[in-house]
DNA sequence: CTGAAAGCGCTAACAC
DNA sequence: GTGTTAGCGCTTTCAG
């Protein structure tokens, strides 16, 4: 069976496409009785629109992307999962775009938002993306940072409160006995990098800690290099404690830490930013700092569709901070918050 | 500024449209010369095609569709990234659809690529889903099924080794002493739980071992009633060893350990189906059997992709086991595998 | 090697 | 309320 189309259907009842297509979308100018018609035929000959024709008419493609750099990260996978529910309950498509922390690959994808693909931008940057390119995306269409944004730009951004997440971080150590306490950073670049980093460094000032010559560490993305860079430094630093800022680097602390054979939290405590729901099972438990990352996907998704539905909407002046929560567990000695 | 379409391309250069479309399409009918100047001046003006228009005129939309039930899974955020990878590599763009495990948003989903907005679909099904709408779409266009696939429909089939890995999980279990052994099931529908179950019952008879009366306790996606129909099921049963078939079920079994004070692998043995990466450092480190979801996603959108290129590919034909392995831990007593 | 013309399926003016 | 017409931007015959 061939495809149904608009025109079949007017043939079938004797009436316009430009009918069929008003009553299709529910046009008020459509009287009741033909409309009936029109939908008990596309229903019986089970007609589905050809949402590319309908999207080269409209310039409207009723999808979005999300960029991230990855997609095997519990922040990253519930963020998705916040936009999707978001999306599907406005009827929006979801194209994914994997960056794989490559600043050349995010290059590519984002030239190809300028065939008028999708209709707004969802994007968590790499750790070595500069505004290149992105000042031009968000003067092309709507778009929302989250997590991962770009300072540089002016644009919608959902964040979480980063410096102050690390300022906390570092008080909780500093509270547990930490004297000695370093930072392992996923970015010399990305601004929420940066804003730990800071925070990390006031609340050392404010404690009247000094800051050691080697306290924080730059990671990369290649888990083998880092997994060498943590051992050293930690050998090198003789840290007491330490904060993770991703993830990954929460589970690359454990495995480092398995492989010097120092125990956790006795020989050195350590708080991990992770959305990891084991956590708390893990050995020991992880003290974190929990992003609220559905809630990030949600608003993201959220506030581009506000800027989709109408076009007056302020969108690049949205600036949304989300607090995170610090769960104190078993890796860091201070029980209080 | 607006748009640049092959006609102002065309314009500009005193051509026709025909002889730009092929020239950026590398056509073998357009001199060299002409060629270079086209794709100069697309360059020039930043000229990026309309994907739209392409695909209503080609009827392809260098698209495929991933149908997973989530994503906040480390196996199917893997999966992803497989799919992903593959799809970059061949030049097409990933829709992504979370059917959240619900059947009715499944079948809605499906719908809609009978519109052609995909060129192929990935689909692993949700815990409730039956042939309905599946054996339609499967007529209509590429699909290939990874994971979690229906049976009764003939198509191409991405799978682990589920009965044998459920097989090895138990006779791991019975080596470490297990005589009243438990299995997680998250689906009664699902042929891969049916599978891991026949495995597990199989391994149970070729060790004279009976199987108890509730031995399979079938989940549901309520974390919160899981948990207790974990407990229930776990004090009245009284294992000593139990099979988490899904990776959150693995964490639920460690929550309600934690819940009845029940210590794990001395009052019960727990062996999971995960690819947490911080499975080794859980409390204790959990036994897994850990399936290649990576490359499950890649020869998925391999094979796909076979099909899409040429049309005489037998893709129903197509089945692939990769097998999983077992990884023994802590929580199990068998140190061998 | 290049071009003219026809249309993919749908929607938006504008008539009637 | 309904129809006519004219495309959206691109690809594809088929002529030349």
């Amino acid at each position: 069976m061939e495809n149904v189309t608009i025109r079949m259907l007017a043939e079938r009842l004797q009436l316009s496409t430009a009918t069929i297509s008003k009553a299709l979308n529910n046009s008020h100018e459509i009287s009741e009785e033909t409309r009936q018609r029109v939908l008990a035929l596309a229903a019986e000959l089970n007609y589905v629109p050809n949402p590319y024709a309908s999207s080269l008419r409209k310039k409207a493609s009723n999808t979005i992307a999300v960029v991230i750099p990855e997609v095997a990260d519990s922040f990253f996978a519930e963020a998705i999962n916040g936009i999707e529910a978001v999306a599907q309950e406005k009827g929006y498509h979801v194209l994914i775009y994997l960056s794989h922390e490559n600043c050349q690959k995010e290059q590519t994808i984002l030239k190809d938002f300028q065939s008028g693909r999708v209709d707004g931008v969802l994007i968590s940057v790499t750790t070595e993306t500069t505004a290149t390119g992105l000042e031009q995306l968000v003067r092309d269409k709507p778009v929302v940072f989250f997590d991962r944004v770009c300072e540089e730009v002016k644009a919608a951004k959902i964040t979480t409160d980063d410096a102050a997440a690390a300022y906390r971080a570092t008080t909780h150590l500093i509270a547990g006995g930490c004297r000695r306490i370093g930072l392992l950073s996923a970015s010399r670049q990305l601004s929420i990098s940066n804003k730990r980093a800071e925070g990390f460094q006031q609340a050392l000032l404010d404690h009247q800690l000094p800051l050691l010559p080697n306290a924080i560490t730059y990671c990369t993305n290649d888990s083998a290099a880092n997994h060498q860079l943590l051992k050293t430094a930690f050998l090198e630093n003789d840290y007491d404690g330490i904060i993770a800022t991703t993830e990954k680097l929460s589970t690359a602390v454990y495995e480092v830490c398995e492989a010097l054979q120092w125990r956790i939290p006795e020989d050195l405590q350590v708080i991990g930013f992770s959305n990891l729901s084991t956590a708390r099972f893990l050995h020991p438990s992880l003290t974190t700092i929990t992003q609220p990352a559905f809630e990030m996907g949600k608003a993201a998704a959220t506030l581009l569709f506000r800027a989709l539905k109408s076009n007056n909407f302020p969108l690049q002046q949205q600036q949304e901070v989300i607090p995170s929560s610090l769960i104190a567990r078993n890796s860091t000695l201070a029980k209080d918050k």
